[in-house]
DNA sequence: GGTGGAATTTGCCTCAGCGCAAACAGAAAG
DNA sequence: CTTTCTGTTTGCGCTGAGGCAAATTCCACC
């Protein structure tokens, strides 16, 4: 096995304010992984076994309902902690992690959680806050859910995912991994259809510029404009 | 001021496994204050300079959108903590927290947080474990957004406000606080029109009774058939 | 370079549920 | 007892967006 460097973690926002040697101490005790685009990194109600640190790559974390629906929670970027469940006093991942490219991580076992909450407050600190943002997150999704429109949703999920992967390209801000209408459709609590045909009308508008698994978002504005609410129909 | 004894918070979960001597410092550093319906404990923005725990009545969280939205996200039930923004690193309280009756509290100055999570661990756990349930919570609120019906949604509300605070009568299971239909809409993503109409298409099939803010659940089980998604439509 | 499969686009139809508006009841206050 | 106010019920019409189905395009693998 790589022996792992606390270069690979350190200037991360969770590993913010901890000392070198302490540092030193949390990676020597992670493993890393490589895992193959389209591959879990961990499955829903499975055992808890590990959390996670996103090194490079993108996660998308999907939770299936009995019925048969599939909801994508979020996306993770690289730097963010996954499968945190042991933290929250939980003994099985929420929700399936799967690999949107192919991806490496760290991964610590559970049980190693309370020595590191423990040991490093600031860690855990930095842990917490991060749930924090998340809780935030979850309750921002279930409000614009009850209180937008489809068309604002797909916006702000746009306008959420280049903020998080955008990356600057000669036509427009890029999301940084395959993605296709259905994951998008997943994400925003509406089916492919639709969300091809808002990409198509937005494509006419010179909006966005989209293709397979693939989009560009030309005018950020204007795309906050319509995800604010108050676009003119035309 | 009344003397506060470590009576008032034995056996609620959040201070399982603590001993009493700690119970006692704990306690001893909270101020209880009384809440009169309708009554805010904290506003959504303002400085979270306090945590809480509900010692009787309810309390509804609530946030408002920027465009004149409420959305309801839950109700707090006696022994559970409120305005834990300082737990996970925020300055200020995400929402509105009005009291639904006549309520109890005690609060604790946020500056205290840091001390009890390091001296009192299993305060710290099980905050944080309640933490997780709510992100659970949060989620499932998102996906039964996304991918359930109105129907089902209100369906889903009401067993989960009788299972959190249902109260046996004669009649059935009463829904133990004054519930508008405007509230019960603003918890579903819905209007209260349609709300009414589904209450009074129940009340005809003898599932629920239902009056000026006050709602029984006479057969749990049908209600759950609606909940569960495959209700033969009349 | 052709072929199979997956992703996407688009048209058409349908309907759940919202908006509007008006009528109605019950509780509380005078 | 009457008034007022707040919460509730209900009818009607409209439309956003989903369902279905077919055509099309693009990629990846032979």
């Amino acid at each position: 096995m790589a022996s792992l460097d606390r270069s690979l973690i350190a200037g991360l926002s969770v590993f913010e304010g901890i000392a070198a040697a302490d540092l030193d101490r949390i990676v020597g005790q992670a493993r890393s992984i490589r895992i193959a685009k389209d591959q879990p990194v961990f499955e829903q109600e499975q055992e808890a076994h590990s959390f996670f640190l996103l090194l490079d790559g993108y996660v998308r974390v999907v939770k299936s309902t009995p019925d048969g629906h599939e909801v994508t929670v979020r996306y993770i970027s690289p730097g963010e902690l996954m499968g945190i469940a042991s933290a929250l006093g939980r003994t099985s991942y929420p929700a399936n992690a799967i690999a949107a490219v192919d991806c490496v991580v760290l991964a610590w076992p559970s049980q190693l959680w309370p020595t590191f909450a423990t040991s490093f407050p600031s860690f855990s600190a930095n842990t917490y806050k991060a749930v924090g943002a998340r809780l935030q997150d979850a309750h921002a999704r279930a409000i614009e859910m009850s209180t937008e429109q489809v068309e604002q949703r797909v916006a702000h999920a746009l306008l959420k995912l280049i903020k998080q992967s955008g990356k600057k390209t000669a036509e427009g801000i890029l999301i940084d991994f395959p993605i296709s209408r259905q994951d998008v459709a997943e994400m925003t609590g509406t089916t492919l259809h639709t969300v091809s045909r808002l990409l198509s009308a937005w494509e006419d508008q010179g909006l966005v510029k989209s293709g397979r698994q693939r989009v560009v978002v030309v005018e950020p504005h204007r795309l906050l404009v319509i995800a604010e609410g108050r676009a003119a129909k035309s």
